[in-house]
RNA sequence: GGGGAGGUGCCAGAGUGGCCAAAUGGGGCGGGCUGUAAACCCGCUGGCGUUGCCUACGAUGGUUCAAAUCCAUCCCUCCCCA
């Protein structure tokens, strides 16, 4: 394939997920140059829950590196000591380097779904390596390079301000550290979500003080969550995880409200243009169909085809034809006589679920045995061999009557 | 530096001596209907040996037969003025 071609496709297949591009023609010009780019990946090295949107810049650099380009993936253990504003209000608790490493393998296992981690286009950095030894008198000058009016100039600051909030000093130099980041690297690129727009554009800035060329910045499309309401997040528990297991994917992918399927469709899949018309024709006549063909396709493109289609016929057998999955957990009890509570009760760590749940549970009729209802914690059961206890829609027990030793 | 308001359950927010495990809304969970969609309806939502008991309304101590509610000290947050 021509160079031409390739900085077509690469476009291309951008186009769908890219919410901007600062600028499009550097980026087109940077492609045309046979020099392989730096890719800035900056990562602040909390407890990783990486999902399918993080996933979408993922599959971006992913691109980029299968064309040469080199992801380097930077753990910004100095920053997350410091506490990046971005989420939002609070101040963050600051974290020990071992937790900050032990993240930083966690999350390089969760990027490597997606990423190349072959050395030549893969590396690992963490940007305490130009920070702890910056002499004070380096750093004075990198602040004397900025204003105060352009820190704040910042959305989130500006509402703080508005809203009569405090603004900590080391949260307005956090840009300037995550800025200088970009220099220290040489970076080309960076694609982000638009949370980190004025982080790297100062970064953008910095670069051109150092008589660099600025690193092009994409920012990425944001898609709300299987909830259909806020974007994902971790805490709301509204994500598609790249660490969930392939059945959790399918199954969380058939959460999703209807009206969501073309935009999924658009951004987590690799589905082509012509396929996703066609799928979009179908949606008002079959949206189950739709959806059933979403999560495979999520699912197939993190764990293969074999899996997507294993999920797909486990779903439909276990929820569609309502069979009980063969490969649900298994609990031992010693008497074949208890009551139902007493049976729920070994099925469940004590520290997820107390006793009171438990009783809710079966007070509420969210408990079967073998399929019969049962209403009433304290009704003795007689269990065979073994049987089968169901909590609620989607969980199971095998109960099996422990043998005498 | 001066003045004012407030800290209640996952969140928001009522309650200002007993009827308070704490109104109401959101969220979550369970049930019904379904397509693990949407909409809708019903119930639950601190713990335990559950007609009762224990722990809880920023922290500690006090007043009282009785405190989320009153008093004292402390911690924290917010607002206004300069």
């Amino acid at each position: 394939m021509s160079m031409k071609n390739n900085i077509k496709e690469i476009l291309n297949s951008f186009k769908r997920t890219t919410d901007e591009v600062f600028t499009l023609e550097q980026l087109k010009t940077r492609l045309n140059d046979p020099r392989p780019m730096i890719i800035k990946y900056g990562v602040d090295v909390t407890a990783p829950q990486l999902h399918i949107g993080h996933a979408v810049n993922l599959w971006m650099m992913r691109k980029l590196q299968e064309y040469g380009h080199k992801v380097i993936f930077l753990i910004g253990d100095f920053t997350t000591r410091i506490g990046d504003p971005t989420g939002e209000s609070q101040l963050r608790p600051l974290f020990k380097q071992e937790e900050i490493e032990k993240n930083a393998k966690e999350f390089i296992k969760q990027v490597s779904m997606v990423l190349l981690t072959d050395p030549a286009v893969f590396e690992v950095r963490r940007n305490s390596e130009w920070m702890d030894s910056m002499p004070t008198g380096k750093f004075v000058s990198l602040l004397s390079m900025i204003t105060h009016s352009r820190l704040i100039s910042r959305d989130m600051f500006q509402r703080r301000i508005q809203t009569g909030s405090e603004i900590y000093m080391h949260e307005m130099i956090y840009p300037i550290i995550q800025g200088y980041d970009s220099v220290a690297l040489k970076s080309d690129i960076t694609i982000i979500g638009t949370d980190q727009l004025f982080n790297e554009m100062i970064g953008r800035f910095y670069q051109e003080k150092f008589g660099q060329s600025p690193q092009i910045i994409i920012t990425t499309k944001i898609t709300p969550g299987i909830d259909g309401k806020e974007k994902q997040r971790k805490s709301l528990d509204n994500y598609i995880g790249l660490g969930h297991s392939p059945r959790d994917k399918f199954g969380r992918a058939m959460r999703i409200p209807d009206r969501l399927l073309m935009e999924y469709f658009e951004v987590y899949t690799d589905l082509d243009e012509a396929q996703i018309k066609e799928i979009g024709e179908n949606i008002s006549t079959n949206p189950m169909e739709c959806k059933y063909r979403l999560a495979e396709t999520i699912v197939k493109r993190y764990h293969g085809k074999k899996i997507a289609q294993e999920k797909r016929n486990w779903f439909v057998r276990t929820f569609s034809q309502k069979k009980v999955p063969k490969d649900i957990p298994t609990v031992s009890i010693k008497n074949s006589n208890c009551t139902v509570f007493d049976l729920l009760r070994q099925c469940y760590d004590p520290f997820k679920k107390s006793n009171s749940e438990l009783r809710r549970l079966i007070q509420q009729g969210a408990v079967s045995i073998d399929g019969n209802k049962e209403c009433d914690s304290n009704t003795n059961v007689s269990i065979g061999n073994q049987a089968i206890l169901k909590v609620g829609k989607r969980t199971w027990f095998r109960v099996v009557l422990q043998t005498k030793e």
